[in-house]
DNA sequence: AAATATACTCTATATTTTAGAGTACTCTGC
DNA sequence: GCAGAGTACTCTAAAATATAGAGTATATTT
């Protein structure tokens, strides 16, 4: 039983360590699309780090960017691909294995 | 509803989004005791990574080590606190809620 | 028309992680 | 009885990552 500790912790996601990674990805699971306004009102962070943040799940594909006008306003959505929900999907199973 | 979403996102514990110590401590849950040695060789970190995760957990005060000899070697058990095992609750829960 | 706000990106610093070397032994085979 | 391999760590310095804050461009409010 033990040795299954081992494949459960190779599942963890290192870039989904990082709270507001995981929070944009299970809140993208929820909500399909979201800007970049919603995500920052929802987790508080700056709008640096959350640049930071989103972009790092972009460069790993988990997520995609669509960047449109509002009237004269940018906004940007995003949404998780399935790469990004299987790579979440993985990961949380592995974090309850190991807590359990 | 949405509101909730940022009291399970504050419920995230900055130490437990490691890897490592999310794993060492979800071990300890269930094991109550455990060495340094089954440490490394379940999680395969190397020693000096495996040792500073500890060390930040104890410093934490979410673990507490006790040293002793068996025979001529030394070996660290640790063993989760009270506190440990209430941040590793709530980081749970917010995991979950924030993925549901 | 000045001040405040939105929607970001960019950059530089602070923090954290990680690997590898180092210490202090023990154990095994020759 | 001593060389080589192993165990159980700690220490240190480099690499990777996170974060804050400044900057750009436009909109809205007073």
């Amino acid at each position: 039983m033990d040795e299954n500790i081992q494949s459960e912790y190779q599942k963890l996601d290192r870039l989904l360590e990082h709270r507001s990674r995981f929070a944009i990805c299970a809140l993208l699971k929820r909500y399909d699309k979201m800007a970049f306004s919603r995500f920052k009102q929802l987790l508080k962070e700056t709008d640096g780090n959350l640049g930071a943040q989103l972009r790092k799940l972009e460069d790993a594909a988990y997520i995609v960017v669509e960047k449109e006008f509002q009237g004269r306003k940018p906004v940007s959505w995003y949404q998780l691909t399935e790469q990004g929900r299987a790579a979440l999907r993985s990961h949380l199973e592995g974090l309850e294995a190991l807590a359990s």
